[in-house]
RNA sequence: CGGGGUGUGGCUCAGUUUGGUAGAGCGCUUGGUUCGGGACCAAGAUGCCGAAGGUUCAAAUCCUUUCACUCCGACCA
């Protein structure tokens, strides 16, 4: 026994010393993820996306809940449907793909690869919508878009990303906004009760928002290293849209009323928040409900008289639970060796069993976040790993809420924040007037950004951190990926 | 788009300065002994040395060209 082979062994870079690189072990490491032959693109390996079905999974079932239906619209826009929302096309024109050729013929028209479904969708909803009676409009659909994008990074920018974008059309400004609403909450339950991430929420700032949007707001995140992720957005997009795009219907009174419209989103990006808030140095830690395979069981000694059986019996009881189970019988693996492989791939709870526990009625089980053994009986055993997957659920959306709290601090002037900003990543919460000037300024001085004015005021001042001037609301400001 | 770096079995690399016919560890295959924190023994299989051209009796190694990837700065969910 020993670490002998050490050479083989998959280590991983610790975050301390180069965050970047640990992000990138921890997945490449994991497999979850290949790169393509295509610069920029990501290939998403069966356990990557295993983690991508949860999320889908979850909030599918909150969309129907919701009233929402899926559907599928096409991946390639003509240039003419792109064209007709002028800040829109604006706003994506540096990052779209363009088809060009179909065979050997050059295309009249040039057909972009959707960076974003708004227009294709409009085009649609026009022909579909005739009367009052025809609304709410409440569509989605699951696809990948693709951005054309210069530096990119697995799960948080790559050119190609897997999401769902949800559109809705509605007859009063008022139930469009509270769609967006309803929306971002829903995303708020997806980061929070599904992936332990405890999020910010609140609205973009102008300049940060959608291009074309009335409104967008947002959900964001801290970073193991102090830096802010957008998690998901949501969009009221007023009559931008529809208008542009002619969608008129008859309404209540006779006349013709344009709707009002919204669309939502969020992608593979938060499964890379997901690896970013709460794993460690010896990779992937996966809240339980994220993770793809919940508990495993390890049989010790397995040859031996009865070991398998008491294992297999052990699984049988556990998936009887409804917990997403799987036994590694492997027997060219030693035990140590599967330890350190599932605690890599950030299997949240490990059961070992062997000869001496037989022996004692009982199992050793292990949690991933805390990695402490833990002598469990064989009775009940179902429950006790239920109850384990529950706390430790919870557990870990705390250490991450209080990982927050302590990488949040109220900005004391605006001289001090820049000179502390390299030593103290995080949010910084200040007042703002509400000036593109002072937003820009930021920016270029700092690098950081306005990452929302949340929900949640308070008044910290009445004068605007930058300008001086008077200050309109209180705003989150972080470096962002 | 500017600056640096790297291309050698599946992976991580050595070999390049000073040319001499391809190396290591791990992985993989087969068999056996093991199994409570990365086991061991034995026997195997695997390479147009990124590509093209040149110099030479001889090139992974020197020269030229080219391609790809990667890191750091400007832009972005």
């Amino acid at each position: 026994m020993g670490k002998k082979n050490k050479d083989f062994v998959k280590e991983i870079t610790p975050m301390e010393e180069d965050f970047s690189r640990w992000y990138t072990d921890v997945i490449m490491k994991n497999e979850l993820v290949d790169y393509s032959p295509v610069k920029g693109f990501m290939v998403i390996r069966p356990y990557g996306y295993a983690i991508w079905e949860r999320i889908q999974e979850f909030a599918d079932a909150e969309f129907k809940e919701t009233g929402h239906k899926n559907c599928y619209f096409p991946l390639l826009i003509p240039e003419s449907l792109l064209n007709k929302e002028k800040e829109h096309v604006e706003g994506f024109a540096p990052e779209v793909a363009w088809v060009t050729h179909g065979g050997k013929e050059e295309l009249g028209e040039r057909l972009c690869v959707r960076p974003t479904s708004e227009t294709i969708i409009c085009h649609m909803y026009k022909k579909w919508l005739n009367s009052y009676r025809d609304l709410p409009f409440l569509y989605n659909q699951w696809c990948s878009v693709v951005r054309w994008e210069k530096a990119t990074r697995p799960f948080l920018r790559t050119s190609e990303f897997l999401w769902q974008e949800g559109h809705t059309l509605h007859e009063t400004f008022e139930e469009a906004q509270e769609e967006t609403l309803q929306m971002l909450d829903i995303y708020r339950q997806v980061a929070e009760d599904l992936l332990a991430i405890p999020v910010v929420v609140g609205r973009k700032s102008d300049k940060e928002k959608f291009a074309g949007a009335y409104a967008t707001y947002t959900m964001e995140a801290l970073m193991h290293d102090g830096q802010a992720l957008q998690a998901g957005t949501s969009h009221n997009l007023g009559q931008h849209f529809t208008k542009a795009f002619e969608i008129k219907y008859l309404g209540r009174e006779g006349k013709e009323e344009f709707p009002y419209h919204t669309s939502w989103g969020i992608s593979t990006r938060l499964i890379g928040g997901l690896i970013m808030v709460h794993s460690d140095n010896r990779g992937l830690v996966l809240p339980p409900k994220a993770a793809p395979t919940q508990v495993v069981i390890i049989p010790i000694a397995q040859k031996k008289e009865g070991v398998l059986e008491k294992a297999k019996e052990l699984y049988e009881k556990i998936k009887a639970k409804g917990i997403r189970v799987e036994i590694d019988d492997n027997p060219s693996y030693s035990p140590g060796w599967k330890f350190n492989q599932y605690e890599m791939k950030g299997y949240p709870i490990r059961i070992e069993i062997g000869p001496r526990d037989i022996e004692n009625n009982q199992a050793v089980a292990v949690r991933r976040d805390k990695l402490e053994k833990e002598i469990i009986s064989l009775d009940n055993i179902d429950t006790t790993i239920g109850e384990m997957l529950e706390t430790m659920q919870n557990d870990m959306f705390e250490k991450a809420k209080q990982h927050r709290e302590e990488n949040t601090y109220i900005m004391d002037s605006y001289e001090q924040y820049k000179k502390d900003l390299p030593s103290k990543p995080g949010f910084a919460k200040a007042m703002w007037c509400g000036c593109k000037e002072c937003e820009e300024k930021l920016k270029e001085e700092t690098g950081a950004t306005i990452r929302c004015i949340p929900f949640e005021q308070e008044q910290l001042s009445d004068k605007c951190h930058f300008c001086g001037k008077e200050a309109k609301h209180m705003v989150y400001i972080a470096r962002a990926y």
